[in-house]
RNA sequence: GCGCCCGUAGCUCAGCUGGAUAGAGUGCCACCCUCCGAAGGUGGAAGUCACAGGUUCGAAUCCUGUCGGGCGCGCCA
């Protein structure tokens, strides 16, 4: 309907350039908008064009308007065209071609929505990538929710969808995870340790630690005084003392020194190992799945990382200063250059990260996003530098930052961290207050929102959580359908279809006004990576249903009535459950 | 100090590629089931769109500055 109207506009304004009463060289994207005001006074569909072509047309928008009508073709679809406002063209739809969105949904049934705007275009989807250093906690269920929306949306709109987990399980966290588990062994084993202020706390840790102990015995024991002596001092809990880091890498070649190769890669793979799958196991319960999950040491080990940064040496792009290997990414709008080879020799994060980018190209996907938390947004400019200084194009490349879900407990906000073991994680949120919640929670606000996240509110399963309103318009719906049955009504589609001009209560007419709009929102709500415009037009939709239900009965007794009002209703429960569906949100038939 | 994000009703947030009287949920007040599920509906009160300038026919929306909150500024990831 939208380009039906886009179309008969864009005649129009022809026919005047024709006519030489308009400039010729005139363009202008005709902009056509659902009216917003209340009721119908303003048509069921507004556009600004003459507001918009006014200056270059040189008369004033409402005569404009007039001259544009004017030369409107004939269209069997629209009743009357009115200009209002500064000059606002509102066009009303008739009630044939609004009743027709009823028909439409049933015959599209799930894929109703769905566009082809995206092309086939094939997309990659990064998200959550948490280093598997520790269970995925609240913070991570915003992103991997708003990561799994924004790729089901695009897959709605007719994108080929990649989504991808980029596991850093290489580099120097994943030694002090295995440093930690080991030290936890140790405890185990009896040996006195003095905990690296540095080390991973979580009970997880000693979790992996009691899984070793029992499958390995006291084989990998060593004596504490030999683990602990001549090590640099480790700081104090006010950071004062020693210093941290030197004391966290010193106990870790401790632990390669006296573990040798095949056991230290016994805890350390016993830690990845046992993290990652647990991780798996949290995305999977959330309803959310990858194609690939993309192991950074096996990034490193082919090579790849060396590849990237001899490919930048060669076009002198690195340079080498204190012993390190510098990339100029301040030639590219970073604030400063940043190292890729450390004096030590070992490659940093940032290394992999470009090879890991250089890899995404080279594997052919036409665009990629990277979902990342907001905490990492200073890290964007380097790696758009990077894909610059590869020659490649960095607009292929969006970076969507999710700001953090601040935590509260009872009003009280808490604090989070990972290495200090005091987190929140999804699978204990998800317990409380469930998966769809969730869900649905997550995705409420746009992703640069910050979000309160009050888990007293959350458990508390009040109404507070507009998902259970919306889960409840299906239910009823699908209580409705089940009454018809009881009563032995019958429910004729066809005989349904036929009687469509049956709808004509307000309540009606405003259900099918919000059902057209659904394949819009779905496009928006994609193209513009903000699941949020879905999650806000569910609610709506829900609303509408909820008032129709309470100022109508539909199991009447007019079978032409009944089967119209049943065609209606269960093409809302169509919108709502595929709706919901790209939120990651079950539909459930009673709750 | 520099950079990014945010500031809209008591609270949580939509609206931001400039357009019509700034919306919703929640909370508060008053109502509505002998009727398909009251996890619902109807009505009401509630706003200097942080502040100050600017751009123009028109600004919550764009620009500049100020204030307030969050985050970042490692040879960590």
């Amino acid at each position: 309907m939208k380009h039906h109207i886009q179309d008969l506009l864009t005649r129009a304004i022809e026919q005047l350039q024709q006519d030489a009463s308009l400039p010729a060289e005139l363009s202008s994207d005709i902009q056509i908008e659902h009216s917003r005001g209340r009721g119908k006074e303003h048509g069921d569909y507004a556009s600004n064009i003459a507001l918009m072509l006014a200056k270059a047309a040189r008369c004033n928008p409402r005569q404009l308007a007039e001259r544009i009508t004017d030369a409107l073709p004939q269209s069997s679809q629209i009743s009357r065209v009115e200009i209002a406002g500064p000059g606002f063209i509102n066009f009303f739809v008739t009630s044939n071609a609004f009743q027709q969105i009823v028909v439409d949904i049933h015959n599209a049934g799930e894929a109703f929505g769905r566009s082809t705007i995206g092309n086939g275009q094939v997309v990659q989807v990064e998200f959550v990538s948490a280093n598997p250093t520790g269970p995925l906690h609240v913070g991570h269920g915003r992103g991997a929710a708003y990561g799994a929306a924004v790729a089901d949306l695009l897959v709605a709109a007719g994108f080929k969808v990649h989504r991808e987990y980029y596991v850093n399980d290489a580099g120097r966290q994943m030694d002090i995870l295995a440093a930690s588990v080991w030290l936890r062994y140790l405890e185990q084993c009896g040996e006195a340790i003095v905990f690296p202020s540095n080390g991973y706390r979580g009970d997880y840790v000693r979790d992996i630690a009691a899984t070793i102990h029992n499958a390995h015995g006291n084989t990998l024991r060593h004596p504490a005084q030999a683990v602990m002596e001549n090590l640099p001092a480790d700081a104090n809990k006010d950071g004062s003392g020693g210093d941290k880091e030197a004391h966290i890498d010193a106990l870790i070649a401790r632990a390669k020194q006296l573990l040798g190769n095949a056991h230290y890669r016994t805890v350390f793979d016993a830690g990845v190992d046992t993290i990652l799958h647990g991780i798996r196991e949290d995305l999977e319960m959330f309803g959310v799945v990858y194609e690939a999950w993309f192991s950074e040491r096996e990034l490193v080990e082919s090579g790849a990382v060396e590849r990237a940064i001899e490919r930048l040496k060669k076009s002198d792009k690195l340079y080498e200063r204190d012993g390190a290997w510098w990339f100029r990414s301040s030639q590219y709008g970073d604030e400063k250059d940043r190292v890729v080879v450390r004096e030590n020799g070992e490659t940093t994060y940032f290394a992999s990260d470009i090879a890991y980018h250089m890899n995404k190209l080279e594997r052919g996907f036409e665009r990629t996003i990277d979902i990342w938390g907001a905490d990492h947004h200073g890290y964007v400019p380097r790696i758009k530098a990077a894909l610059q200084a590869l020659g490649e194009d960095p607009k292929t490349l969006d970076v969507l930052l999710v700001q953090f879900a601040i935590l509260y407990r009872g009003g009280e906000k808490m604090q989070m961290s990972t290495r200090s073991g005091e987190f929140v994680t999804l699978r204990e949120l998800c317990d409380e207050v469930g998966r769809d919640a969730a869900r649905f929670f997550y995705v409420m606000r746009k992703c640069e929102q910050h979000m309160d996240f009050d888990l007293e509110l959350a458990k508390s399963q009040s109404n507070d959580n507009p998902v259970y309103y919306v889960q409840y318009a299906h239910a009823r719906i699908c209580s409705v359908m089940r009454q018809q049955q009881e009563k032995g009504l019958d429910w004729q589609r066809d005989d349904g279809f036929a009687n469509l001009e049956q709808l004509s209560e307000p309540h009606e007419q405003a259900l099918m006004s919000r059902l057209s709009r659904y394949p819009q929102v779905i496009e928006n709500s994609a193209l513009n990576h903000e699941p949020h415009q879905l999650a806000y037009y569910l609610r709506e939709l829900a609303t509408e249903f909820h008032t129709y239900y309470n100022a109508h009965q539909f199991l009447v007794d007019d079978s032409a009535q009944r089967n119209a009002r049943i065609a209606l209703i269960t093409a809302v429960g169509q919108v709502l459950r595929n709706g919901l569906a790209l939120l990651g949100v079950t539909a459930a038939e009673t709750m």
